[in-house]
This record gives structure tokens, sequence and C-alpha cells, in this order.
DNA sequence: CCTCCACAGGAACTGATGGCGT
DNA sequence: ACGCCATCAGTTCCTGTGGAGG
């Protein structure tokens, strides 16, 4: 007898292995495979640079580039785990210590990040707030000298340590780059992975010059290669067969089309894959493809649009109600929704400021205009459909009102 | 050619928060 | 109990500016 319950139905295909991936942790980007296609050339760099921890000395700090999605990151751990696997035994330990500068909105949260995986892991030995930049520094070195290890520090998106860094602590990444000189026992070892080739001239040149001792480019992958590290990975996330050369074609070139970003190339495999999926489709089609891309795009904006606290989103509403507008206009339009939503409204400079950064977020574009004697304005528009943002902020009580 | 608009955007500061060390 | 330290959102005060209109 045919099960003709919908629910039912979607049970059964689920519990019937109707499925066409098999492992879908290896379509993630950070998935380390056992090897690296088409990064021989940057592994063995990478390996000699740093094959001065194998005979016990200090190698020198190390600075990588590339765009994003070309396994920098990737190429990096994998390198220092081998490493560490080899004098594991020895009495030369080496601790491996990777934070993103990306996720630590600060200086400080950088250090105790750095602490916590030195083994400080109560309030107690490292706490959260309190302490002084310097102090945290201190603590960390006392650690790396007491335990006598050999500390591998690496800082992936260096790039936005230039802007935490000019806050306070200008010294501090200079003196962690020169701690080898305060160290008994023990070194430390930096390792920045940047994707902004131009960051250079944000950082202090003296943090600059014993950072980049040593330096490699990763280059950029070609659509051709893409397409073979895909299909590498289709081969073991996927059934046989279930995924169209069409579709692989238009997967690589799409992600070929910035600079040859594997991470958005695999995934955008994913998101189609598991789309093909849950559609019942035999095969991953073109289709899927396209349609997962802008999925993921609207995925994007919407989790941007909601993690903005309330005068961002209120002025996103004000940038929507008065289209194509001066940030004299928006003001007023802001300051119209206030009342509505009884909040208190804040000055015009600050509303400069936060339209600038949603500007530098993508949701919105400025553009500055001279009107002569009328002055100069950035008029802002939007870049996503009001109906996203409308989506988006339908959950928020404060705003139900003035959408 | 000069004026003067309507802001842009830098710098320095404030007040609150949260937790240190002594 | 007290001063100190870092951080964040926001404020106050400020100088700078391209070109339409006189």
């Amino acid at each position: 007898m045919i099960n003709h319950d919908p629910v039912d139905k979607l049970l059964d295909d689920a519990t019937n292995g109707r499925s066409i991936l098999k492992k879908r942790d290896v379509l993630h980007f950070t998935f380390i495979p056992d090897v690296i296609l088409h990064r021989d050339n940057e592994l063995a760099k990478v390996t000699q640079a740093l094959l001065p921890i194998l005979k016990k000395s200090r190698p020198s700090n190390l600075l990588v580039y590339g765009k994003p999605g070309t396994g920098k990151t990737l190429v990096v751990k994998t390198v220092l785990s081998k490493i560490q696997k080899r004098v594991e035994k020895s009495d030369f330990p080496i601790k491996l210590v990777y934070t993103n500068a990306k996720d630590e909105t600060t200086l400080y949260g950088l250090l105790v990040s750095f602490g916590r995986q030195l083994g400080l892991k109560t309030q107690k030995e490292l706490p959260t707030t309190g302490l002084s930049i310097s102090g945290v520094f201190n603590r960390l070195l006392d650690v790396i000298q007491k335990n006598s290890t050999n500390a591998v520090f690496v800082i992936d998106e260096i790039d936005y340590l230039a802007e935490l860094i000019s806050k306070t602590g200008k010294d501090i990444l200079y003196n962690l780059t020169r701690a080898n000189e305060r160290l008994k026992t023990g070194s430390l070892t930096l390792i920045g992975i940047s994707n902004d080739l131009t960051f250079k001239e944000r950082l202090d040149p003296r943090v600059l010059s014993s950072l980049s001792e040593e330096e490699i480019v990763f280059t950029n992958y070609t659509v051709e290669q893409i397409k073979e590290i895909l299909l590498d990975r289709i081969k073991t996330a996927f059934i046989l067969g279930t995924v169209d050369i069409a579709a692989l074609n238009l997967c690589a070139a799409m992600a070929g089309q910035e600079h040859g970003d594997a991470r958005r190339a695999i995934d955008l495999l994913r998101v189609a894959g598991e789309l093909a999926e849950r559609e019942q489709s035999e095969t991953v089609k073109e289709d899927h493809i396209r349609r997962a891309s802008q999925k993921m795009e609207e995925d994007k904006e919407t989790t941007a649009l909601n993690s903005y606290p309330l005068h961002e989103k209120l002025l996103i509403v004000a940038v929507m109600r008065a289209k194509g507008s001066s940030t004299g206009e928006i003001f007023q339009a802001y300051k119209g929704l206030c009342k509505a939503t009884r909040q208190r409204e804040i000055t015009q400079r600050r509303v400069t400021q936060i339209l600038g950064d949603i500007e530098l977020s993508g949701l919105i574009t400025g553009k500055i205009v001279h009107q002569g004697m009328h002055g100069r304005t950035k008029k802002y528009n939007l870049t996503v459909q009001p109906d996203v943002i409308k989506k988006a902020f339908k959950d928020d009580l404060v705003l139900t009102d003035v959408l």
C-alpha cells in the first residue's frame, strides 16, 4: 500500500536513505582533507619557514597573504599540526595558538583568547576584564616561560588588528614581536595571515619589520583548479553520479569570477546539495546552484539586518522610507520614526557615523554630491529589496508599527 | 571670481559598565 | 573601599569643501 500522508512520506524518505549526500562535513571549507590540492608550492614554503622549530631554534615570524578562499589558513594549520606531531615526544613541546582577529572586537579580547589557549583557563588566572593590557601581556609571557613552551601564535585576518591597536596599546603588538628578547626559556613565533595586501601601511613599521621577516603569497585558484577541488570533495561527499557536470561547471565558474574563492565554491555546492536533497531531486542541477547562490545572499542580508541594534535598524527603515535622499532628510525621517516608536533620538553626528558603518556592510550605498550653494551631502540608497528588510524586521516589537 | 550652503568627517571627551589590585 | 583600566555608545566642537548662483 502506498502511503500518501505527506508527513509520513517525508519521514520515510529521510529514513530510507534516499539521500544524495553521504558525508556533508566534507563540504565545509574548513574540513581538512588528506591532500590539499594545488597548494604544493605554498605548503613547501610554509614548512620551510617553520623548519627551525625542529632544530630547536626559533623560526622567523611569518606573514601570509592571499585572497579569501585560497586555503591560507588550511595550509598553515596543516603544516603546524604536522610539525607538532613530530616534536610531541621531544622536550620541546609546541603550543599552537590560533585566533581570528575579525572575531575579536578588541586587542584585549585577542590577548585573552591567546591566554585561554595557553592554559590560563579560570577567571582567576586570566580575567576577561579589569586588567590592563600590559598586565595580560605579562601573564602570557609568564606562562610561556614557566612551561618553557614554544608558542606559535597564529593571527588570522591580521589586517583587522591594525584597527584594534590604534585605540589602545600600540606598543603591545610591538612587544609581542620582540617577546623573545624577554623570554629566558621558551619562545614565541608569530604567524600573521591577511587578505589585504595593502594592510601593511596601516601597521606600525617597527612591528612590520619583525613580523614580515618571511613573506608568502598565496596565488588565486584558477577555475580549472577549483573544479578539481570540487570534484575531489564531491567524490567523498555525494553518492556517485548525483552532481551534474553542468552544475559543477557553473559552481566553479561562479566562484572563479571573483578571484578563485574555493570557500565560496564549496559552500555553494553544499547549499545546492541540501536544496536538491530537500526537493528529492535525483541530482544536483545548474538551477540548484543558482538558487543556492541567491539563498546564500539573502541569508547573509537577513542575518546582517537582524544583528543591528535598534537605532541602526531605525536608520535603515528611514533610508528605505526616504529613498535616495540626503543625510539631512534621512535624519528628519529618522526623527519621525523615533517619535512614532517613542525612542530618544541621537545626534546627527552619530547618525552620519552609523550610516557610514552600515554602508561599509554593503546594505546601503552612499554617494557624495555637491549641490553648489546648496552644500555637500551624501545621498544614500538601499541595495537590498525593501521586502527583505520588512521580513527581517517583522519580529522586532519596536518596529512593527512603523513598517 | 567670490560666497556660502549643508553637510562630511576628525578629535577629544563623557558616562556607564564591569572587574581588577590593594 | 578606593582608584585604576579598557571598552562602548554617544556627544560636543570643530575644520574642510565643490560648485551653483550671485
